[in-house]
DNA sequence: TAGCCTAGAGAACGACCGTTCTCGGCGCTA
DNA sequence: TAGCGCCGAGAACGGTCGTTCTCTAGGCTA
């Protein structure tokens, strides 16, 4: 039983209970579709992830990394704060633009788990907490205000919520307008 | 079997299952539980919705016509078409405050349902794309491009979202501070 | 080669769900 | 008062789910 081995099935059954998940909703995905999906027999899934709750929780820390990682990749092309701030939104449309796109999986969980399960609400409201404290960062960086990473929480959230029922990426392209209008708007009343 | 008294038992179970898919979960409440609180037989139950799909759609029209109401009363209060479109923010404020808020009905039940039942999700795409086009007449009123439309429905999507998961009702106060700073830049911009 | 440990396949279990069926009692008509 | 039909209570049914158990086959050690 090679230790990287048992890694390597934890991963491969974390990937395809995400997709799962996400795309028919958790409570719509039992433990043996993802047996047979993942080709992992039910007792070694068990050994992995000693309940449903657990992987789900699993599932969201992996989407939390991953969301981390798509942020930081934006920021990462802007050469001033503003443009770090607006490449946010830009990662927004291409993430709309994918086949698969289904909506926020956090949102999404909250909605169909957050009220009978308050590990995961807790899960959903800290990876929400902690993408307004990195947006709060970049503002501060910009010389803008506090209040600001608000305003600008609220369009993300908005864009992804809007894009996944309307089934359109076009919010994406709204939210960054009216983004660039919010920071231009702050940084020139605060330069005043 | 008064028609009126069937009509009364239709409104009591309707809004008992509101009440209860809001508060827990749709998938969280059964059959046996509704008819429990509602003090209707099982029989009865079903002479009145066919089926439990059909109860949850019932229960969405019937928010859907509360929250056309809501709406309409606050755009009622304003004076000026500016002071109309931020009416609806302090609605939203208003709603946030409310003990049970536990964020918007149709996105929660999109993230429950959307996937696995599209009917569900239609009720849903009609409902926002509804309100959007409110929104667009108001903002016409106003002399306002159509694009801002888009922009103030992803805030107040944005901020239910965000008031629902953070439990907090000032995504209200910041939605409506964005919006009157979208409102007032993209009149600005059309004057000159 | 003999014995043991492991792991996989899938049956089994208990719980719950949506829906239907049965039964017993009550009220209305003749 | 006798009979009939409706209604509520709740059992029953078929299905699914999360979780555990059983059985069997195969590989490793001595």
């Amino acid at each position: 039983m090679p230790a990287q081995a048992d890694e390597a099935i934890r991963e491969k059954v974390l990937a395809v209970a995400d997709r799962l998940y996400y795309s028919r909703g958790i409570q719509a995905v039992g433990m043996d579709a993802l047996r047979a999906e993942a080709g992992v027999s039910l007792k070694r899934l068990y050994q992995l992830f000693p309940s449903k709750e657990s992987l789900v929780e699993e599932v969201l820390h992996r989407r939390r990394q991953i969301w981390n990682q798509l942020v930081e990749a934006a920021v990462a092309t802007g050469e001033t704060p503003r443009a770090r701030l607006l490449a946010v939104y830009d990662m927004l449309a291409r993430w709309f633009d994918e086949d698969d796109f289904r909506g926020c999986v956090f949102i999404n969980t909250f909605g169909e788990l957050g009220a009978s399960t308050p590990r995961i609400a807790d899960l959903v409201r800290e990876h929400k907490a902690q993408f307004q404290a990195r947006l709060a960062e970049l503002i501060a960086e910009a010389g803008g205000p506090a209040s600001l990473a608000f305003q600008l929480a609220i369009l993300a959230e908005g864009a992804q919520t809007t894009a996944a029922i309307a089934g359109t990426s076009e919010a994406a392209g709204h939210a960054r307008t009216a983004a660039a209008t919010l920071i231009d708007s702050a940084l020139a009343e605060r330069a005043q």
